[in-house]
DNA sequence: GTCTATAAGGGGATAGAC
DNA sequence: GTCTATCCCCTTATAGAC
């Protein structure tokens, strides 16, 4: 880890970026010292401040960089126009890309509440962005008499809600594999938004 | 806030832990300090420690006992024998009971973390035995015919993440009443675990 | 039981040398 | 672009007076 002097500003910034996010994904951002990340990049702490005017920052672009993928990677699925089709679509393109990024995720949900105010409006309304994108789903197949909802937008919300839970417990090396959990919990969400 | 000297031994300890309930919601349990405890009681830093060893002893006396008081609320509610009745009455006590102590389960869900691992150890184990008494219902449903989940310890897991969201986003006074909302989930819920 | 004072250390961020 | 050194403030926890 340790580094002899010398300028490394193209491979620097990645490296700072990406221990920032491990320890503030196992340790919490308010727990995480600019000096912890320096240690882990193998530079001083005053090297970070020509990388990220300041930590909070660091945070933003993190969560920032980490909604803004999920959209644009949702935006670039393959979109039918059948509700259900959807609606799985959804479902496994949720958990499979969750499941790659548990560190942002975590630190997606965790972090929010250490945002500045401007920040975390604009880390809400990515959110909700993507809330949108689902409910737009329901609210099509509701229409087509293909789901029966009593709210879409609490659907929407029990539904992410559920689907989130995955990243808490899932294991590469437990016992099912990622698309037996992908199939089990399209079976629970396809019950769930069907006529009843 | 401010107070003269004197002792309040009867009150000052219930002071201090509702306190320390509200900052650690609101600011996470790292970005709290002693002092900032100490000043919303009235009180002097050192004072703290005549009620707690340290830090870390509030934070895991807050877990211990919200956990503990889950699962006696739980335990005292009347127990029927009908799987299907059983679960409408886990969901809708769920949502109540979580709904009554928004401080309380925002802390047990996200400051995990932040406990020594033999408090992890001793919070985890209580959680474990809450996801218990559900899946235990699970059980009884698929066994005598009326529930079909692929497999209840992730049925069991999905549910309680389904039903935690709602903690995220209920106010009190929104367009939805709390029984309202338990009716549209335990909707879900019911559904979900349904045979196809 | 609470106070004041303090120990011993870590925090974010900056300045200026190289 | 990175380093060293530093500013100034805050941290947890304890000691001893009252």
């Amino acid at each position: 880890m340790a580094r002899t002097t010398g300028s490394h500003s193209d491979i620097t910034g990645p490296r700072i970026q990406e221990a920032a996010l491990r320890l503030f994904a196992q340790h919490g951002y308010a727990a995480v010292s600019m000096r912890q990340i320096a240690r882990e990049v193998g530079v001083q702490a005053g090297a970070l401040y020509n990388y990220t005017p300041d930590k909070q920052s660091l945070l933003f672009g993190l969560m920032q960089d980490h909604m803004r993928a999920l959209l644009a990677t949702w935006a670039a699925q393959p979109q039918g126009r059948d509700p259900c089709a959807a609606l799985e679509a959804f479902t496994r393109f949720h958990i499979r890309f969750h499941l790659e990024r548990p560190d942002e995720v975590f630190i997606a949900y965790m972090e929010l509440r250490n945002l500045t105010p401007e920040n975390h409006v604009a880390i809400s309304d990515l959110r909700g962005r993507y809330e949108d994108a689902l409910e737009a789903i329901l609210k099509r197949g509701v229409a087509a008499g293909l789901f029966d909802v009593a709210d879409t937008k609490i659907a929407t919300r029990a539904v992410i809600a559920m689907l989130n839970g995955v990243n808490t417990w899932y294991r590469a090396d437990g016992r099912l594999s990622q698309t037996e959990v992908e199939t089990t919990y399209w079976d629970m969400v396809r019950k769930a938004v069907a006529p009843a």
